[in-house]
RNA sequence: GGCGCCAUAGCCAAGUGGUAAGGCGACGGUCUGCAAAACCGUUACGCACCGGUUCAAAUCCGGUUGGCGCCUCCA
């Protein structure tokens, strides 16, 4: 079955094929760097991750593109309030942004783009886009004039005098449509500036995406993405700007992740109803907030609770639990000889996975087929499945290779399964405000109320451990302790 | 006012024509000294409502109600 993608161009799932067969060029809209990235952030990349894991596991060579917004109203205001150069406030969230993703498990782009480091593309962009006579000087300004472009608006599929009723902007009296933007803008006292051809000035936004894009992907390429908010303004003024100059197509499938709520109600800064990724991934393991977040399909919208984080980061473990008990059976290695005990779960679970993610990435729909095939590895696993040894084996080992394969593509499932356990016990710990020695010495105290046959002591100590939300498990190997 | 999206069990959620995946929770059971974990079983005669198309609809069409988003910086 072939890649189908939701192309926001056409609104509709279309069939993908990439300008150059079995390569694909992909930008995703970076972050502007001036604050501490929030949940909604997290979404996107992760969404977008997926989306690149998937496609370089489909065989196809991609170029993935994610830039950083380093010039911009945002990070001038910013880095006023707190008294600090610009660039100190860039680097400083670039260096947090790149933290969060890391504990994400979202990959580096294969480029990163600064718009500081492009001026002369911005420039040279702007000029030409002046020159096809779609923009025009206004002091030290320049602006797009969107009248000049007939096909404005195609992406959001609205129409310009429909929307002059609706705009709030208040008009800048050097714009000759209210509509108009700015590519370039001239610089205030204080503020970064950059010699051009209209004086000192930068870039404006949107501009930076086009001149970038182009630099690194050509005129034209395959994908676009970016959250469903950018839409319009910004990808809509990418198209006028970039077709503008080019005279050619810009992007061809253009793909828009849904927004995080809060309370049913979209999350922004705005509203202040936010989580940054930090407050987050404090309270529950970033493989949680990562899995919750392929728990809805990406471009629906996603509701935030810590009910679902709970329910995430159970799976998680329940996931790690068990692959941790397939390693320990597996210890040997892969084993020789065995019968797979169940050859249809084992042989349609690829097939299944690429039919849904197939389907405009349809990663939640693989979390649910992974229920199966993981409730089995843990059955087995166990030990107690009664079932010949060899035929386990060869099953955990056949079954387990698979789930981890697409566990990858998700970016689940790939940590060292003790360290992930121990960091969610962690969390778990603190936000409970737990004391693990106390509660090693009351399980200590129970073991040899155990040895000595005292078992009204040994219930009694795990009747307290148990009001404090401590769950005692005895094992095999020993006793071991959860928190609930 | 314009454009668009959504509505599936207590909760989350997949499912775009063929007779409702999965998860959480709950209840019952196996295992266990007792538990926990794990495993097994049960948990939507129905997919907001009304009407239509069809042999067949959660899925398509029309309408109603409710919720949300964009039109302004925003992932």
């Amino acid at each position: 079955m072939a890649l189908k993608v939701f192309n926001t161009l056409t609104n509709r799932k279309d069939e993908f094929a990439p300008i150059e067969p079995g390569k694909v060029r992909m930008y995703v809209c970076g972050v502007t760097v001036y604050d501490m990235c929030h949940i909604g952030h997290a979404r996107a990349y992760i969404s977008f991750d997926v989306i690149q894991r998937y496609l370089r596991y489909a065989g196809l060579g991609l170029t993935y593109v994610r830039n950083y917004t380093d010039v911009d109203d945002k990070i001038i205001k910013r880095a006023a309030e707190i008294g600090e150069q610009t660039t100190v406030v860039s680097e400083r969230f670039i260096r947090e942004f790149e933290t969060d993703m890391d504990a994400l498990g979202v990959a580096k782009a294969d480029i990163e783009p600064k718009v500081t480091e492009h001026i002369p593309e911005i420039v040279a962009l702007i000029g030409k886009i002046i020159e096809r006579g779609h923009a025009y000087v206004a002091g030290g300004d320049v602006y797009f004039s969107v009248r000049s472009f007939p096909r404005y608006l195609q992406l959001s599929g609205r129409q310009l005098d429909e929307m002059k009723a609706g705009a709030r902007v208040e008009v800048d009296e050097r714009k000759q449509d209210p509509m108009d933007f700015a590519l370039w803008k001239e610089s205030k006292p204080g503020e970064p500036w950059w010699d051009s051809p209209w004086g000192r000035g930068r870039p404006g936004w949107h501009i930076e995406c086009s001149a970038m894009s182009s630099k690194y992907l050509g005129d034209t390429f395959d994908i676009h993405g970016g959250g469903k908010d950018l839409i319009f303004p910004h990808h809509e003024n990418e198209i006028a700007q970039s077709e503008a100059a080019s005279g050619k197509k810009f992007v061809n499938y253009w793909i828009h992740n849904g927004f995080v709520n809060i309370n049913e109600e979209k999350m922004s800064k705005s509203l202040g109803n936010f989580f940054t990724i930090r407050e987050v991934t404090a309270r529950f393991h970033p493989e949680a907030l990562r899995y919750f977040m392929l728990t809805t399909h990406y471009r629906s919208p996603i509701n935030f609770s810590d009910q679902s984080l709970e329910e995430a980061q159970k799976r998680v473990e329940y996931a790690y639990q068990t692959l941790d008990a397939v390693n320990t059976m597996l210890a040997g290695g892969e084993p020789k000889g065995g019968k797979n005990v169940n050859p249809p779960l084992v042989e349609g679970l690829i097939p299944a996975f690429r039919e849904a993610m197939d389907d405009d990435f349809n990663a939640a729909k693989v979390l649910g087929d992974l229920s199966e095939p993981l409730r089995l590895l843990n059955e087995l696993s166990s030990g107690k499945s009664g079932k010949p040894k060899d035929d386990v084996k060869r099953t955990l080992w056949d079954l387990g290779t698979k789930v981890v394969e697409i566990g990858s593509v998700l970016g689940i499932m790939t940590r060292d399964p003790a360290t992930v356990l121990s960091e969610i016990r962690d969390r778990k710990v603190k936000a409970k405000n737990l004391d693990p020695e106390k509660i090693e010495t009351l399980i200590a105290a129970r073991a040899e109320a155990r040895k000595a046959k005292d078992f009204a002591r040994a219930d009694q100590v795990r009747d307290e451990l148990k009001s404090m939300g401590v769950a005692v498990m005895d094992t095999p190997k020993g006793t071991a302790w959860r928190v609930d």
